[in-house]
DNA sequence: GATTAGCACTCATCAGACTTGAGTGCTAAC
DNA sequence: GTTAGCACTCAAGTCTGATGAGTGCTAATC
């Protein structure tokens, strides 16, 4: 266990280097005010820390950077107080004071301001269409060959896709089968939609309806995905990554902006951390993908109604301002499902 | 007006620079087998080029690299042939061999593959919505307070909107507005609905509807943006910007995306695009904005039926390889609406 | 008169030597 | 236990000269 004065020197140096990204040395520590020790006191404590293993050293006459195990220390000790100004709060919740009609625009005002204060790249993850139902189900043609197919949920989500109308189905049919279907189904979670559909409206389909096989199969193709790409991800400030100085090499940087391109890998990274509740932080390698070793994803579900149903997160570098990150995120993900209560 | 022999050093420098990135000297090009003079009689002539302004110095003991002017004349001569494999035409149009079951899939597709073919950044304005009729126009209660409108193009796009339900309004009252809406507006182009609406129902509506001045704002605000937001846009390969090597410069790069991120901007540009028929291209401060003097955009505009509907776009750096991006963009234009024909 | 060989000149780039200064570890004194 | 002092280390900056790619000019050649 570490000793008081080396939790303080510890935290000193992570907070020194997380603003400078330099080497901090003793000399700066204890120019400090709140560790009032020589720098050949603090040095020794510092050798003390390296061996434990919660700093390092770039070379022999640099400074000390923290290692991911100091950074972890640092996040699980935090003392998360005054690290947002009131004035900030007030931007924060007053940037969603002006009417926003809609979950995309909620989520994409929601991300945008993130990474605005932050300063690094925001990764929001929309509302899990897992806990919403069918609200309605609408099949509309458009010429002899194609209908598209509109799913509402009863958030206001909607989803839609192009399906072909196979041969010989008429549109008087095809109105049956919604009509069936919207009277059936309504309510059911959209997870359960495709299997429902055999349950619960297959026999009467089929004593009804003429082409029945060949209108499942269009039904079928029309729910295809809609669990799956239901939720939807907003990336914002993902060029904040540029302005960090470990970043200035462009290869690094490549590998993790073209990572962040890659849509389902960030999904399942978000979609993992949202099982926990609170907030939590994993730290360099810490994270499943080698491009983000030297990333920090500090994670939030939001719920509504006791359930999660989504995340917020940023992404940063290592060396990345923990405490102002972790509550903000707490924050917005008090706030968040407030702003989307009011539009459901 | 360029001699024979000016035109083609001119154009062995512009193909030397775009492939190496780095000044052309007299010696490459003499030793290249299609200009058969000595490195002397080269220069002399590279230094006419350049009295003309077709191409420029970075220093005095550097080659020469083409001037913005250096590249349209090039551009502007250039003789598209065996710029692209007959493998990979291949490539292109199997691409979309697989079946693709929605609109923003074929853009995406189509934009990811210019991106991985060229290597530079692919942006594709979706068909415009201004071409497009109504199809359909729902309007479905979520719960008391807030409804969802959904908007169907004869197309098969598909847009929504959640709106407040005005107090005192009852769903039934909504469902005759709808009902009403869909009999008299079904094929109104989406430019005109919100006029056609006080034009072609309003008295009616006024006669039959409890609630008219409410019922109109809403759908009113139902459609409110639905001309403007209906050109979609499509990012591919921003990332390979920081793959050129003229901007291995962090601070260069991030005026770039950070731009490419600002939607209204892009889609301002390309549409601007939009008017002329065939190729354009835009060299260096040719294009409207500051940030990108340095880069060239491509693009080139489809049509279905005859009518001009939407822009594919190639962005990469000046020295771009504008031959085969051109070729490539001119096949794409052709195909994209062969494969947004057979959906709708 | 057009072309080319030859040559002096320019200048970015690179490697090596040197300097600087921030920072350390260790020891001895307080 | 703490601190002052000192020798030591090493990255980063500065200077230097060497290298070589490339030029412009002149005079010889075709």
């Amino acid at each position: 266990m570490l000793t008081e004065r080396q939790r303080m020197i510890l935290t000193a140096i992570v907070d020194d280097y997380i603003t400078s990204a330099e080497p901090v040395g003793s000399r700066s520590i204890s120019k400090r005010g709140d560790v009032a020790f020589s720098p050949a006191t603090i040095r020794n404590e510092m050798a003390d820390l390296e061996e434990l293993g919660f700093l390092e050293q770039p070379h022999t006459s640099a400074g000390r950077i923290p290692s991911h195990k100091g950074y972890r220390y640092y996040v699980d000790h935090i003392k998360p107080i005054n690290l947002i100004s009131p004035e900030e709060v007030i931007t924060l919740k007053s940037s969603f004071a002006e009417k926003l009609n809609a979950i995309e625009q909620v989520m994409q005002q929601a991300g945008s301001i993130l990474s605005q204060m932050t300063n690094y790249t925001s990764i929001l993850l929309g509302p899990e269409i897992f806990h919403t139902s069918l609200r309605h189900f609408e099949l509309l043609p458009l010429n002899e060959n194609h209908a598209v197919a509109i799913i509402v949920t009863n958030t206001g989500q909607v989803e839609n896709k192009t399906v072909p109308i196979p041969p010989g189905v008429s549109i008087s049919e095809m109105e049956k089968v919604v009509n069936l279907l919207n009277h059936k189904l309504v309510g059911v979670p959209i997870y359960k939609l495709k299997s429902a559909i055999y349950s619960e409206v297959g026999q009467e389909m089929q004593r009804y309806i003429d082409h029945y096989e060949d209108l499942m199969h269009m039904v079928d193709r029309a729910l295809d995905g809609s669990g799956s790409e239901g939720q939807r991800l907003f990336l914002s400030g993902a060029t904040n990554m540029l302005t960090q100085p470990e970043f200035r090499d462009v290869e690094k940087v490549k590998t993790i902006l073209d990572l962040l391109d890659e849509t389902p890998i960030v999904l399942k990274m978000l979609s993992s951390a949202t099982t926990g509740s609170g907030i939590q932080v994993k730290i360099g390698t810490e994270n499943d993908h080698e491009a983000f070793s030297n990333c920090s994803l500090i994670t939030a579900s939001y719920a509504v109604e006791g359930e999660a149903i989504g995340t917020i997160g940023i992404l940063g570098p290592t060396r990345m301002d923990y405490g102002r990150v972790m509550v903000l995120l707490d924050l917005l993900s008090k706030d968040l499902p407030k702003m989307l209560a009011r539009l459901s």
